[in-house]
DNA sequence: CATTACCTGCAA
DNA sequence: TTGCAGGTAATG
């Protein structure tokens, strides 16, 4: 489900609900595998008593800074959602953590596909989950010059390098296709063969995408949910991301699906210029 | 770069 | 029954 505007929705909604509350202790977990670090048994012990200072977002990861240095990592991954339930809530087949709160409200993580990753950090190990991600696309450090940077490095194509992470931070499949429609440029482009007239153009795109995902609350395609349990509205507003076989918004040609970097693409094949 | 793996549920 | 899904990591 979830790239950057739902994250950032994720995100937000939770900070709203929690922020200042105080953690008891991990009450329920049924699937260990997801926390990476450090082990459940010591995450359960540091997690108690933990105050929530503050939630944000790092790349594609909820990011929650808790009292004594210690930093709350989540990854949503594709099916991940987390809420804020009052006490009488009971998990379900597909909760796969709670919090118990001080106030007897509870965060709920649930995940029908098990994807999900929970990190416990220190100071240390949230640099290093920043150092791995590239620019943030919606911060003024995302420049055009800085695309045309990324852009020249490698012989790629254009649509697998906005999906690497370490590139450029938040985009996934849906906003990679609909940021190339609104550039008008092809998702299988070389990387390295865009105009300077182009990557302006992108990088443009890249924010436009984004920013309309953020504004509509994110894309719900099935499970997205952010912290109230309300789904997004901008899977109406999508140019051509599961569009196929519908008349492009700009030229009217059939928007085509393909695979690019094994991943369902979807694009005009009359306006976006390969 | 491509393929496979990680998981589950749903539509074709 | 098969293939596909918003993501990423591990492996040829």
């Amino acid at each position: 489900m979830p790239e950057l505007p739902e994250v950032e929705h994720a995100a937000r909604s939770l900070g709203a609900q929690v922020t200042g509350a105080q953690i008891v202790g991990l009450s329920y977990i049924d699937w260990e595998r997801m926390i990476e670090t450090p082990t459940a048994a010591i995450f359960a012990d540091l997690i108690a008593g933990r105050q929530i200072i503050e939630v944000g977002r790092r790349a594609k990861w909820i990011v929650a800074t808790l009292d004594q240095g210690w930093t709350l990592a989540l990854h949503l991954r594709m099916s991940g959602v987390v809420t804020v339930q009052g006490p009488e809530a009971q998990p379900n087949k597909h909760t796969r953590f709670v919090l118990g709160l001080s106030d007897g409200r509870q965060i709920f993580f649930d995940d029908t596909r098990k994807f999900g990753r929970l990190r416990l950090l220190d100071a240390q190990g949230l640099a290093l989950l920043d150092q791995a991600h590239g620019v943030e696309p919606l911060s003024e450090a995302f420049t055009p010059s800085l695309l045309a940077q990324i852009v020249s490095e490698r012989g790629t194509r254009i649509k697998p390098l906005l999906l690497d992470q370490t590139k450029i931070a938040g985009i996934g499949n849906i906003y990679a296709d609909e940021a190339l429609w609104h550039a008008q440029i092809h998702p299988m482009r070389a990387a390295s063969s865009l105009s300077a007239d182009e990557i302006e153009r992108l990088h443009a795109s890249i924010i436009v995408a984004l920013q309309q995902g953020i504004t509509h609350g994110g894309s719900t395609l099935r499970d997205y949910r952010n912290s109230y349990g309300e789904k997004g509205n901008n899977q109406e507003h999508f140019r051509v991301y599961n569009q196929q076989g519908e008349p492009c918004p700009r030229c009217g040609s059939m928007i085509e699906k393909t695979i690019v970097a094994q991943r369902g693409t979807h694009y005009c094949p009359n306006c976006q210029t390969l």
